[in-house]
DNA sequence: CAGCATCCGAACCGATACTG
DNA sequence: CAGTATCGGTTCGGATGCTG
């Protein structure tokens, strides 16, 4: 997770990752499942990485992938609060998807992108 | 294109494939790729196949994928109009990650389903 | 720390009707 | 046939501020 195309770091409106046409549920779920590919992670451990996400809609995210068996949230019952979030087998085979998905990136992705600037021109 | 879990002529609301968590573009761009994938197609031909889109979107859609560059659209010069689309060497490169997203969907998308209802219940 | 509540703008998608 | 025009609704994501 540090030297390809799309890294959670990365991600700002600015940025070519925006047009990058894979997406794997919502807006932020693939990043998450790749934040959370080596271990469990803390809520704000992820929103650290996925930047600029805001906590409504790292919640909103974590519960959809939850609801799809993608994640189990763990609160660890202390005060303050400490929850983790873990992938399942589900959410782990998604992982193979992903990296097809970062490898036609790393391949493709400046053709897209020069398609699309030359065309904008026009 | 025949005896999958993605396929156009099943896509409506009460369809498993609604939940299907994967997808390239916009909401029809990976099936009309599907659609492309075996030579060019016109305009009314992708219609058929991919049911329930209407003209408008569908234009949007091949717009857009003429931008990034993924398709051509040909104008026949005829009256009545004859238009066909045809995939670029860019969008047949996509063909191999929507069939990893199908592969994924055909092994997985149960288990994902199955969650979601059991959460549901609870 | 890990969220929830509220509000909001934008994007997306669809239905319907019309046209060169 | 291959679109365009208009309108509308839902969904999504984000900003901001607050809480146990």
């Amino acid at each position: 997770m540090t030297d390809d195309v799309v890294r959670p770091e990365r991600i700002h409106p600015a940025c070519p990752t925006s047009a990058f046409p894979i997406q794997v549920g919502g807006k932020w779920t693939g990043m998450a499942i790749l934040c959370l590919s080596d271990g469990p992670r803390r809520f704000s451990e992820l929103r650290a990485q996925l930047t600029p996400v805001t906590p409504k809609v790292l919640t909103q995210t974590l519960r959809d992938m939850s609801r799809d068996g993608l994640v189990v949230r763990r609160d660890h019952q202390q005060n303050p609060p400490h929850v983790t979030y873990e992938l399942t087998d589900l959410g782990r085979s998604l992982i193979d998807v992903i990296d097809a998905a970062r490898a036609w990136s790393k391949a493709h992705l400046p053709d897209l992108l020069a398609a699309r600037a030359a065309h904008d021109r026009a």
